[in-house]
DNA sequence: TTGACAAACGAACATTTGTTTGATACAAAC
DNA sequence: GTTTGTATCAAACAAATGTTCGTTTGTCAA
């Protein structure tokens, strides 16, 4: 009673098997052997239900990165939905989300090296990744930001402050293997929620104040 | 009476060449006839030369990543030995050591790329890198920002916070794709001196500031 | 001339690569 | 039963992969 939707068996488990392996190994690390073998299926199995190889690769960022990373948009409107709220609100947010919208920590680390090497290596995937979350995300952060900022920030000023603020959230997760070895301290909840504190205030305290703005 | 060092011409193409390409596709992305081909040398000669397609990478990270790498901590250096600096001084000095302490904007690109697939990928690289440039780096910031914190500020506050400004040095360098697509700016001497303008003052207005920290 | 050595070369090695083909199993529809 | 469509399978394909081998070339020293 409760398997209705199970509708392509292999097909789910080359997408995940994909998607670790991709995320692991990059697309040209890992071959289309490796990955039918993990997910149990035939070698021709990829080519049969994506066509080629490439195609399963951009099949794992629309079936699963995307639908993912629209959870974390969805926090934000739920967040703009709830009234007014305090810039504070507003980036904890969304660092939060970030750090703990995930189902486990193993799927937040695929998450982030997927659109890591994605941004190391432009391609189609990116262009989907940025117009259907990167950007809708900047602009419900822009919008929830402005009421709270002076008079004389200019827009320009509010883009490089949430991509400040972004990027932050961004390499404390992707990052992880440098952060680690210089601090060495393993990502336990306790560190996770000490680097939401720290980028929660560190970007509130960096908010732009306006009447400073010179040369 | 100008090309007194010319060890070897040709190992120092394979270097050159296998550097851009495998900043543009990465390790795997990469075939050894490709290199070889663009240098202009035999397919044989990275095996002669290097002993295989790995040595070649590592190689490239010896010998053209680090070198470049140690110039930006010089620069640090000599901040420090100029006597006491402010710390506006010291978050200018590194931005702009990492965007502009480069022969030319190819130069900036590929040792931005590398670094960013070794994070995504790490390896015996990454290794090397975190132990000869960034815990230095780590350290001389820490070292020349201590004076002008307030008491209060815990070291693990103060590990955290410079985290924050590498971050975003690194990713306004190798997110570059992204912040194109999002602002349509293109990296010009223009743009390149507004995002130093920024982070330096973004992570100023965000230097901890002691007697706000408990919970 | 001879010897020694480093470098480049041509050619091949055995694997591995992504993809294709045709046959087979199996279910539901007619 | 027959047909139809979907999924799996074994087998093979041509191409590309990293690496190795033996030879040749050029150069400097004895």
């Amino acid at each position: 009673m409760t398997q209705p939707p199970q509708p392509d068996p292999t097909r789910e488990r080359l997408l995940d098997e994909a998607e670790r392996l991709f995320a692991d190994k990059g697309f040209a690390g890992v071959s289309v052997r490796e990955i039918t073998a993990a997910a149990e299926a035939h070698l021709s199995a990829v080519n049969y239900h994506f066509g080629s190889k490439r195609n399963l690769y951009l099949a794992v960022f629309r079936e699963r990165w995307l639908p993912r990373a629209r959870r974390i948009l969805e926090r934000l409107d739920q967040l703009e939905a709830q009234g007014p709220v305090g810039p504070a609100d507003v980036v904890r947010t969304i660092t939060e989300a970030f750090f703990a919208g995930f189902a486990d920590d193993a799927e937040r680390q695929r998450h982030h090296q997927l659109i890591h090497r994605e941004m190391c290596q432009p391609g189609e995937a990116l262009e989907l990744i940025v117009e259907e979350v990167t950007r809708p995300i900047f602009l419900r952060f822009r919008r929830l930001l402005l009421p709270h900022l002076p008079p004389g920030v200019s827009d320009q000023e509010v883009t490089l402050y949430i991509f400040s603020v972004i990027c932050q959230v961004l390499f404390f997760n992707f990052g992880r293997p440098m952060v680690t070895a210089l601090t060495g301290r393993t990502y336990d909840e306790q560190f996770r929620r000490l680097l939401v504190e720290h980028i929660t205030r560190f970007s509130l305290r960096a908010l732009p104040r306006g009447g400073e703005e010179d040369s």
